[in-house]
DNA sequence: CCAAAAGTGTTTCCTTTACACCCATGC
DNA sequence: GCATGGGTGTAAAGGAAACACTTTTGG
């Protein structure tokens, strides 16, 4: 549909609405999951934190649209992200000025530079989602709303799928994937199993075999210890879809503290 | 926000879009998954197979008008139904028309009573889902994508809450439960662990104990055999949410034919 | 009587869990 | 050496699947 055309609908049957976007867009910072967050620049709501977002255009696609959100709030280029339909939030009266429709997204990147206010956006941020459940950020809208939907979409989604690699780089240990489990449920996980769950799952596929060389490039810098094979999602795995991840159930049992080894006389 | 009201948006930079919302209601017949279809009195695609739906209203809110719609369509009342938002779907070009973007709902109803056109339908029909897995029935704009995306999440929901509860009547048989099971996704259940499964389920409580007394009222007519138990969902049950159902996957590991009892000499 | 549906009991098998333990590195 | 993270082995516990079997009805 180009520009200019002309509409032949009768506006009193077919009222006009504003569409928009917001996006949330997560990664693991410190350890923890965060959402990216902007300091609106404009009424209403000015000074108030937000999701980055914005009107659609008339002639573009609504996926196109988030994409092209993000991208400005990030300056990430395309396709370093996971990004994907959350639902859509139009209750009357939602944004005092007008009648809005806002379809919301979630993304996942592995890193998020983050933009001094690109747009409206006066700063941005990346907040940790503990924050926000625990209510002590106060959002602009409905956003608390969605960024709550958006938590609970990803960790149902890392549950089944593979998308976890997406927080990682493209080619990431056993190890730094394990911690995305660990920082988006805040549990611990066994290294063992998980490593196990890994390997047999079929998803991913080992890249670089463990060496002593130094690892040079995008590969993490080592730390400490034995040397960790580099890992990638494998060529035929679709990262959005079931059935991919038969890993520890993060959220289901709580593991307990490790257990004393049982002396002789028991 | 009230009719009359004023826009202070300049719809150069806020384009003006047509919001609708379409939906797919699901129901069991003739022991089969079957979708709720319009023929089209409408151009465009006049005469036509398409999903439920129309115009949102300025001041309704968006399931307001999903329900409002499965309400002319059916005839049913409101709270009869498990009515939950699918996705939305906007793609420029959509609608030859005009600029739409439609929010597309599913809907889950106990039996649908097929009312001749209600608005600008022609008629209505049931169309068992399979017909449109099959690619056998061409659907109008993009409803076969809806329809598609509509099943799966059907299946992905029964498969964790106790949702399809909601294919029976308010008291039920455990049998009845799993003869849902077995038509959404075609497949065939051990009786023995069903029952096991649905009582330690948490998730539905015994109503009433199996009688020889004549079931009355809108208890399911008995038919042969042993006289069952009627079950509701429990209280507590939040219906909507996890976790729910540790049932039978009905669709991972395809249940093997009955093997033959081994013979003595074995 | 037989067929069919409801409901219970039980065995077998497979997966998950909780570790123990070895390996390779930095300090 | 010692702490730390990578990676493998394994025994026990738990749960799912298969299916035999009993109960109660209609015809």
């Amino acid at each position: 549909m180009a520009p200019g055309v002309t509409y032949d609908y009768d506006p009193h049957d077919y009222p006009p609405f504003a569409v928009t976007v917001d996006v949330a867009v997560f990664t693991i910072r410190d350890d923890a999951l965060q959402v990216l967050l902007i300091e609106r620049g404009n009424e209403p709501y000015l000074g108030a934190w937000a999701l980055p977002g914005g009107f659609v255009k008339i002639d573009e696609d609504l996926e196109q649209a988030a994409a092209r959100e993000l991208a400005e709030e990030t300056g990430l280029r395309a396709g370093s992200w996971h990004l994907e339909q959350l639902g859509t939030y139009g209750a009357p009266g939602r944004d005092p000025r007008m009648r809005v429709v806002s379809v919301a997204y979630w993304a996942i990147c592995a890193e998020v530079p983050v933009v001094r206010g690109g747009g409206d956006a006066a700063a941005a941020a990346l907040t940790p989602v503990e924050e926000i459940e625990r209510g002590r950020v106060r959002l602009a809208f409905d956003h608390e709303r969605i960024v709550r939907d958006a938590v609970e979409r990803t960790r149902s989604k890392l549950e089944y799928t593979a998308l976890a690699a997406k927080f990682c780089p493209p080619e990431f240990t056993i190890g730094q994937l394990r911690r995305v489990y660990e920082a988006v449920w805040n549990t611990r996980l066994d290294p063992g199993n998980f490593q196990r769950n890994v390997q047999e799952s079929g998803a991913f596929e080992k890249r670089i075999e463990a060496t002593s060389a130094p690892p040079a490039g995008s590969a993490p810098p080592a730390r400490r210890g034995r040397p960790a094979s580099l890992w990638s999602v494998s060529e035929s795995t679709v990262l959005d879809d079931r059935p991919a991840m038969p890993l520890e159930r993060p959220p289901a049992k709580r593991r307990r503290a490790a257990r004393r080894k049982p002396t002789k006389d028991e």
